[in-house]
DNA sequence: TATGAATGAGTCTTCATTCAT
DNA sequence: AATGAATGAAGACTCATTCAT
């Protein structure tokens, strides 16, 4: 069960649904080029051929609205990070099975992701508590991973929490260039990526890794 | 000569000069914490002790501001790159040196590396076209040094832009976690995460390059 | 004949009749609570449990409620008044049951005259109007009821009006404080007040008025 | 020590002061005529001449302006009623000197009496609380008379609470119709009620309290 | 009868900036 | 150098009301 947003709002209408996702999406599109809070209001009415009225009646808030721009990314973060659990395999194949999956969510959805990792200091209160938290969970998922893979040998002797913060700088950062439609996959990508940081941190003498 | 920013304004006063460099220092920690946009200038009057009319004097208005900073880091950052090429050395080494200056950079000026990074889509304009440019040069000279160790068979056969991304991924991000007052210096940081990446693209078969 | 307001609507349905009813009563409660203008439609189809365009089916505006509410005070002020002048009886005897009536009415409508006494500047032009007619139409029966008390030697030679403006202050700033629940009834509280405004413009020399 | 504000304010300087004075008697003229919730800080901006910017930089918010009209009322009103305190006399002169100083109050002060007394539901939080509390303070003092003239003899054994209700009543009700400029001043009104309530609450058999 | 999506003028407030002092 | 009063466009958001369903 992914979600998670509150839930104890008004049931609504498929109707209000879908309208509330393509704003959401749209949205996204224009917080990712202009900024969040260069954005107006009156740019996101427009955006969405919407008046100001109708607008809040699908978000709320702008906050809320950024909130559901989180969501949508951590989201589809956490499933695919839960897939890859799922699968199981060795530290170097769920390795880069999460290079995999967040790559992939970041090229289907750049402008979302974009928000994620560049507005989240404008979520104020509990909400950001919220966001940091589910962000702090992935990260962990990446550091177990790398733990298992000292502890099975498979990895030199790294410290797991400062090479997830390599691995996760090296594939993040990836929402500033990485775009579906150049020569790279987002599978490519993650390809050569995994390359290089299995095999840099990989034990020494330990060659044939590169066949994932 | 590093110095990015126009040269045709009038010369001012050293003390002047002073409580300009103070006052762009104060208000990076502001602008990292609270963001660009969500600053205003009264916020930034109050931690520089300063009324409305006096801190116009120094900045001449909010995006000028904006790219003092920017300038600030872009300054350090080339000036560490230039450095870097002068010392020379090998491709390993010069890559080795190319994240020790840019993860000293981060730490010694983390408020204004945080705006650089975070708030450069505020600057309009030729301002935005400008730093782009700088920015691009550094991404640059990483992919010089990474061409030059594939020329020279020092690294794997890897695309050089993709590469130089996966570098600058895993340095820049930083920002987010790396601080002066943690276990490890910029240095050691560095030193691990050069480990990582030089092995990673070393050419297979070459062992011993811990040794940087 | 009650009604003040206009009969040229068409006929409803009793059962529209009703509900209409109610919703004027819920929504007093909720004008009186919160104020008028700071009552939102929203509200009131929260408290009246009714979607936006069923609340407008029965109410036509937020000011014909306003109306409504006003007109229901106006009708059984009025309507008490005219029982008194029927009823007959000594200057003292109407000026006693006048504030009997009165007070039976702010006990019996707390809501209903609180917003009538607190919100008539919401009313617009000739509405206005003609609720400052009622309302003054009511100052009359007092002030006529004094003036017999003049003219029959009943109460001392006081000036009709002002008298009566310190009675209708007497009795109607009762709205702030007077609540059905407390240890004094309506009638208690009447009976205290007559006394002492009796007494007060009594004729000197004429003790046993408290015998009313 | 009249002032009832909060007093941690920056100090501002004697012009702003007088400005301050001048918006708050020019809006509390403006919240008389039109409410305060019907009134738009447009039309506060127009009437004092300023624009939207310049006012907020004197009023910090509309509540804040209601605050302050609110302040000036209770000031005086509390003044005054120290001033009876001071001078002492019999529970019949207090009385009579309370009522005069608070009619005079009311025509010194109509719009802003006005506003005190109809918008005072609009203040929120401990605002609300605040002169809630001051206000129930005056009431006391009036109580607190009646019942040293129960005490004393000077009055019949009447319910202090209830008959001070009576007397705010009346007294205060004439913010509605009391002006300056009729034919009776504050001083001959409240001649008038002291008349009425002191002999309508004193010792049966007790003639010639009409010479106050 | 009833729903709730839509309107767009309106709400209060803050913005970066200027300028007389 | 420095103050802080003034500007007025723009900020996010709410309003009472309408209308297709």
């Amino acid at each position: 069960m992914p979600r998670g947003g509150a839930e104890d709002e008004p049931r609504r209408s498929p109707k209000w649904q879908a309208r509330h996702q393509a704003i959401i999406d749209t949205s996204a599109r224009v917080f990712a080029r202009r900024g969040y809070h260069a954005t107006g209001i009156t740019e996101l009415c427009a955006a969405n051929d919407l008046g100001k009225g109708a607008l809040y009646h699908y978000i709320g808030s702008k906050e809320e609205l950024l909130v559901a721009i989180h969501d949508r990314v951590m989201d589809e973060v956490m499933l695919s990070a839960d897939r890859v659990a799922q699968a199981g395999g060795s530290p170097s194949e769920q390795l880069s099975n999460l290079g995999d999956g967040l790559l992939d969510v970041i090229t289907r959805y750049p402008d979302h992701v974009w928000v994620f990792l560049h507005e989240f200091p404008a979520l104020t209160g509990e909400r950001a508590e919220q966001f940091r938290g589910r962000r702090r969970d992935y990260e962990r998922r990446v550091e177990s991973v790398l733990q298992a893979g000292v502890d099975s040998g498979d990895f030199a002797d790294v410290d797991p929490r400062l090479t997830a913060l390599a691995w996760l700088g090296m594939h993040n950062y990836a929402y500033l260039w990485l775009k579906g439609d150049g020569p790279l996959s987002a599978r490519d990508v993650a390809g050569r990526f995994a390359d290089i940081f299995i095999l840099g941190i990989g034990r020494p003498g330990t060659e044939g890794r590169r066949a994932r």
